[in-house]
DNA sequence: GACAGATTCACATTTACGGGTGAATGCAGG
DNA sequence: CCTGCATTCACCCGTAAATGTGAATCTGTC
């Protein structure tokens, strides 16, 4: 599970997040009350994950910490705050948190809000190819095929990747021409575009 | 704002969710009780998003008719749903839902989810490619040249791409082979995998 | 032990691509 | 007006890729 940072000043709200976050089998490494001592914490317990209030007390609001988490240290962040009137929200999009929960909260709005949340995040981060998994949701691929599918998408070309693999070009090229029968495609980029997107 | 179709058979749940996607200036085009008139609903009225209740009558659950969404329409979705077992959870994630409310909801659960997964949407489904701005920050490349680098990234071939711009095939091979010449390159593939991580 | 699926390899044909060379047109800016 | 650049087109060549057909191992499962 994943190692949670509570940046909230209301220590009523700030218990019961951490009761919620331990139920569903979380570690909270530290609850932070004020903006000013939230780099400190970042830094000393290197959270995967910072639940932030916007309304915080210190010199800085929830929002100007967003952007310094960002700067900074590019740790995944969700809002866990009250109503949010329309400006403030915009001022929200900018910071590009990857959730948002509104208060007040259940157990089960903090569950789906992380796990999607985080879900998304390992998803959208650019560069990820679809593991061997995530393409057999749609396609049936073996293992030696996935192997080839990736020195395909690392630009390979059919004899560097015959002698990558110590197999023969003429292997390599059935092993391609059952991928792309697999996956309908009929050349090598139109396999990694349709692979990349799923 | 948004024209927005219900797919929830709770009809009291449904006319709750209308009255507060009005409050918030959106438009309902529709109301489905059951799975088997979504695609019906999707044709005719063309939403912009729905809200997609995981337990409703009719033949197939809501993760099955996601599926269906996604590949027949792509038309954005959020679930409106109560408590989802972890193996549910799984299979929410596998449709890939721009967002999850959690029964019971609040008007600004509604406007916060509703917002910010409509503006991570846009943010992540468009910049995937750079820019021609961008890739003028490290190369130099003109318009039409930018057009071909389009085609081949969406895996067209010469020929193709020489009957989509009404040009001719030698006009084609002409400007890849500039492209390759000025972006260090020697195939398409390598062409695309340099130009994402711009 | 039969069977399905994965992995290996060969050979042949056709198509597409990458690279070289050359050239005409048209447009904008000094 | 001249120059640079973008855009257009042609032809040729060699190689790589895509497609077709066929087949021999080796695995694990029923």
């Amino acid at each position: 599970m994943k190692r949670i940072l509570i940046v909230e000043d209301e220590v009523i709200i700030a218990i019961d997040l951490q009761n919620k976050l331990e139920k569903l089998g979380h570690t909270v490494v530290g609850i932070v009350h004020s903006s000013d001592k939230v780099t400190d914490k970042i830094v000393s317990h290197n959270p995967d994950l910072i639940l932030l209030d916007i309304n915080i007390v210190g010199s800085r609001n929830g929002i100007e910490m967003a952007h310094i988490i960002n700067e900074k240290h590019q740790i995944p962040f969700i809002y866990v705050t009250s109503y949010t009137d329309k400006h403030t929200l915009e001022e929200v999009k900018k910071t590009s948190p990857i959730g948002y929960i509104v208060k007040p909260f259940t157990l089960e709005d903090i569950r789906v809000e992380i796990e999607l949340s985080l879900y998304r995040l390992s998803r959208n981060s650019n560069n990820t190819f679809p593991s061997i998994e995530r393409i057999n949701d749609t396609y049936k691929i073996s293992g030696r095929e996935y192997e080839i599918i990736c020195d395909i998408k690392d630009g390979l070309k059919v004899d560097q990747i015959a002698s990558k693999r110590f197999i023969s070009e003429n292997t390599v090229k059935s092993h391609i021409k059952r991928i792309y029968t697999r996956c309908g495609v009929h050349n090598k980029l139109e396999l990694v575009n349709k692979l990349l997107v799923l």
